[in-house]
RNA sequence: GGAGUGGUAGUUCAGCUGGUUAGAACGCCUGCCUGUCACGCAGGAGGUCGCGGGUUCGAGUCCCGUCCAUUCCGCCA
């Protein structure tokens, strides 16, 4: 061992010791007749001192000679501070360098190794390594580890087994664009990345692993965002012989041992919330339950008042901002530009204000009287101080952008705090969604997916109203993990692929592995996903996904470190028989 | 594929209605400083204003195109 101490752990208790440190030189401070310098690795920072006339002439030289991030070893004597530090955990000792050796040099960083570093992104990625040796770049990955072990231990605890699946497999064309990786020895085949173990997993469970479980990478060659990576991780899950209910008590189990042991916060019990009472009092498959501000449908007492705009509307309904009555003209008008915006593209925004004085002001005084103004008001709970904010049109579409309005109040009313955490089930989502230029059903979640029981005699007449037996787990607003009870007889599988487009031929050359198994007895089963790279993103309080990553790619897809992906030789593409066009 | 924002020193940014030699902070280099810890003091180096074209007497600034980054929409069973 080069050393004896990392540079986080000494303390009052050790001054005296004899000690060797390695570590990076963070700062280097030449007082002239002392010298001080920082030494770091990932365990902490201590301090290194050397004194003209008491330290060797040659220390001093070695120690002055060092730059931002070289590598040395310092041996020498644990000392108490004659100016301590509090703000640091060692700030009450230093080490009196006796004898220093320049493990290795480093050239100039580009940016600060800081916790509040000057480095943009783009360089960050660049050069990686030296931003993960920053504080809360390192952090965020020991929070992935211990997110990582506790799930494992939970897991481990309760019986489920840990199995690989492949990495090379077939390409589907349900979903998400698949990464494709040409065979060399099947000249002109391709395997294709899994965009997750789906029927692997289903298939372990006719093989009778009745309780499956893995930390996975999975694959989805589609346009990245913040919270959205090519290569992902998953925590898979699958299970046998058990209902619904088995699979939301097993994972609000852990989640509530996550949240227990990597942030010590007890999670009372997951509530739960139909997809249908989800859409019509939120606007999203995905509410951020941290706060209220639910939809209120004022439709009945909104129209018949000679108001083309809510006459000719299919719903009227709006959300009460508390407290938010005093709002200006200028942050009204603001609200209205962010909802006209076109990636949200409602026509216009009416308000109420319940002011605090008493009266109340709207933007359709013209049309309606105070009377009409406080029956709404009354209908949706407002008090004086509260400002409402109404949408009109076509159902769906006036949902989607009262819920982007009200996740923008949140946030203005500050009722989005990172560290307060409110995770939800929503339950039973429609089995199938129906394309409109394709012209024909999707599955919401997967092919797999079982209908719920009591709606399966719907598929016939009309599929768009049968519910599955599907749920997701949200966090805060964001998605994390989702799964199903899953169709486990051919004659049924058989049917939902024909719903979804399949031909009898095209349904066995895709999935007809899967289905023979069914034949095999297949027991009962279902399961589901995490995405554990969210997870770890709304533990660490963070919005984008890409600092819990070691190594990120970026919004191009590309890894701008290793510059890939990039082309290959042309022996390659020979060997692989690919031309490849010139673009 | 579409929309927004940005691209100026090593880095993060400022740079007005177009006008003399393009600035600041941090970082870097040299010197001084025996308790610094956001060290201090004195001095210094450092620029293809993303790229290409255009308008103009004159462009970092205006226009067109293009590339890159980033956020969102589409997409993500």
């Amino acid at each position: 061992m080069l050393r004896t101490h990392t540079c986080g752990e000494l303390r009052i208790a050790d001054v005296n010791t004899q000690v060797t440190l390695c570590g990076w030189v963070q700062y280097l401070r030449d007082k002239g007749g002392i010298t001080f310098l920082a030494l770091r690795d990932r365990h902490g920072l201590t301090q290194i001192i050397a004194q003209e006339g008491v330290s060797t002439p040659k220390t001093i030289k070695l120690l002055q000679e060092t730059g931002r991030e070289f590598v040395i070893q310092v041996k020498g004597k644990v000392i108490e501070r004659s100016a301590k530090n509090p703000k640091m955990p060692t700030g009450d000792i230093e080490i009196f360098a006796e004898e220093v050796e320049i493990l290795n040099s480093s050239k100039v960083p580009p940016f600060l190794i800081e916790d509040d570093t000057d480095g943009g992104d783009e360089l960050r990625m660049k050069y990686r390594y030296l931003d993960l040796r920053r504080n809360n770049v390192r952090q965020n990955l020991e929070l992935r580890h211990q997110m990582n072990r506790y799930t494992r231990q939970y897991l481990d605890e309760l019986g489920f087994m840990d199995v690989e699946t492949p990495v090379l497999i077939k390409s589907t064309p349900e979903g998400a664009r698949d990464f494709v990786v040409p065979s060399r020895m099947n000249k002109g085949e391709f395997y294709a990345l899994p965009q997750s173990p789906q029927t692997f997993k289903q298939i372990l469970m006719v093989a009778g692993i009745d309780k499956y479980y893995q930390i996975v990478k999975c694959f989805r060659d589609e346009d990245l965002r913040a919270d959205r990576q090519p290569e992902f991780t998953q925590i898979d899950c699958e299970m046998s012989f058990i209902t619904q209910e088995d699979i939301l008590n097993t994972f609000e189990g852990l989640i509530k041992h996550l949240f227990k042991n990597v942030k010590n916060i007890e999670l009372p019990a997951v509530p739960r919330m139909t997809y249908a009472d989800a859409m019509k009092n939120y606007g999203s498959d995905k509410p951020d339950t941290r706060f209220e501000m639910t939809f209120t449908d004022i439709t009945e007492l909104a129209q018949g008042k000679n108001f083309g705009v809510f006459d000719q509307a299919e719903i009227v309904v709006g959300i009460c901002a508390k407290g938010a009555s005093e709002y200006t003209r200028k942050q009204l008008d603001e609200l209205t530009e962010f909802i006209k915006r076109p990636q949200i593209g409602a026509k216009g925004l009416i308000y109420v204000q319940f002011k605090t004085d008493g009266t109340v002001k709207s933007s359709v005084d013209k049309f309606f009287t105070q009377e009409d103004l406080q029956q709404w008001g009354q209908k949706m709970g407002a008090e004086k101080g509260d400002l409402l904010l109404i949408l009109s049109g076509e159902t769906n579409k006036t949902r989607k952008q009262l819920n982007e309005l009200r996740l923008e109040m949140g946030t203005k009313l500050g009722l989005r705090d990172k560290n307060t955490f409110s995770a939800l089930w929503v339950l039973d989502f429609p089995l199938l969604e129906y394309g409109e230029e394709e012209k024909r059903y999707f599955a919401m979640h997967h092919p797999f997916t079982a209908p719920k029981p009591e709606d399966e005699h719907l598929l016939d007449t009309n599929p768009a109203e049968v519910r599955a037996n599907a749920y997701d787990m949200v966090i805060n607003g964001v998605e994390v993990g989702g799964g199903s009870i899953r169709i486990y007889q051919r004659p049924l599988q058989e049917k939902m692929l024909g719903l979804l487009g399949f031909s009898p031929e095209e349904a066995k050359a895709q999935f007809g592995f899967l289905m023979e198994a069914f034949e095999y007895g297949a027991p009962p089963h279902g399961g589901i996903a995490f995405g554990f790279d969210r997870l770890c993103s709304i533990f660490g309080g963070a919005d984008s996904i890409r600092d819990f990553i070691a190594f990120p790619k970026n919004n191009a897809g590309r890894d701008v470190m290793i510059d890939s992906p990039s082309p290959i030789a042309e022996a390659q593409l020979q060997e692989l028989n690919i031309n490849v066009k010139k673009v």
